[in-house]
DNA sequence: GTTTGCCTTCACACTGATGTGAGGGTTTCA
DNA sequence: TGAAACCCTCACATCAGTGTGAAGGCAAAC
């Protein structure tokens, strides 16, 4: 698939399209004129890019992340690749995600408490 | 308490916290010589709004849903304040927030578990 | 075959969060 | 009294993510 579908059906601008691909988020190969040929598979990986990019990950960590990130029954990722240190890095990056899940998390309950006893309040002054 | 203080206590730079002043997230009051005067409760405040930033929030969005983060339990936002505006882009913005959570906990359960298949890897090449 | 629309690259601009430094007042302590 | 360590404001710089437009090639439709 071309750029402009892919940005229609991601709802993703094309600019940053290549922007993901400059960051090494994409691999699209091209076709003969030169053109962006996606795999179907792309709608689903720029959603997860988008997702992680707005939950206040950066395209390097993203970049990082990703090889990580498929089909966790077998390990597409070469072994021999894996380095020690790539690995704790990971798990370093795995803690911080961790800790932004437990934060939204707790802000999360929060205010839906607070929306709940408004909505409470409301129903009652109505009544 | 005075800026470095409370930045030495949060690990949050003196610029910064002055910036998050201006974007009206803390409101310290002033000594008779300009200096800015914490209480003790804006390190919990600190941390919670680098929580946020962190996250992926901005300092506009944050600084409209803290009001409603404090004790649930009874209203100190004015009532009569509480628009349903007010109210409709709170909810919105927690299911937003909801979906960052989503989204976080799908892609940390992937890492955690390609960690674990690797750790599991080498137990085994290591026997 | 020309128009219309999508694609290419390049480049400049903006925004929000942050770094950094200048220039100057205040507190503390020797 | 002077030095060190605070604090203040102001302003310019940087970085990542994005917006936007120019200049031009390719493709499908009239």
């Amino acid at each position: 698939m071309k750029i402009g579908e892919l940005s229609r059906r991601t709802g993703v601008p094309a600019r940053m399209l290549r922007y993901y691909e400059e960051q090494g988020l994409l691999r699209p190969d091209r076709a003969g004129n030169g053109y962006r040929d996606y795999p179907p598979s792309a709608v689903d990986r720029v959603r997860q890019v988008r997702g992680l990019l707005d939950s206040g990950l950066t395209t390097d960590i993203i970049r990082r992340v990703l090889p990580f990130l498929e089909k966790p029954t077998d390990l597409h990722v070469h072994p021999e690749c894996v380095t020690p240190e790539l690995v704790e890095l990971v798990r370093a990056e795995a803690d911080r995600i961790k800790a932004r899940i437990d934060c939204l998390s707790r802000n999360h309950d929060a205010i839906r408490a607070y929306l709940d006893a408004v909505t409470e309040r409301l129903r009652h002054t109505a009544s």
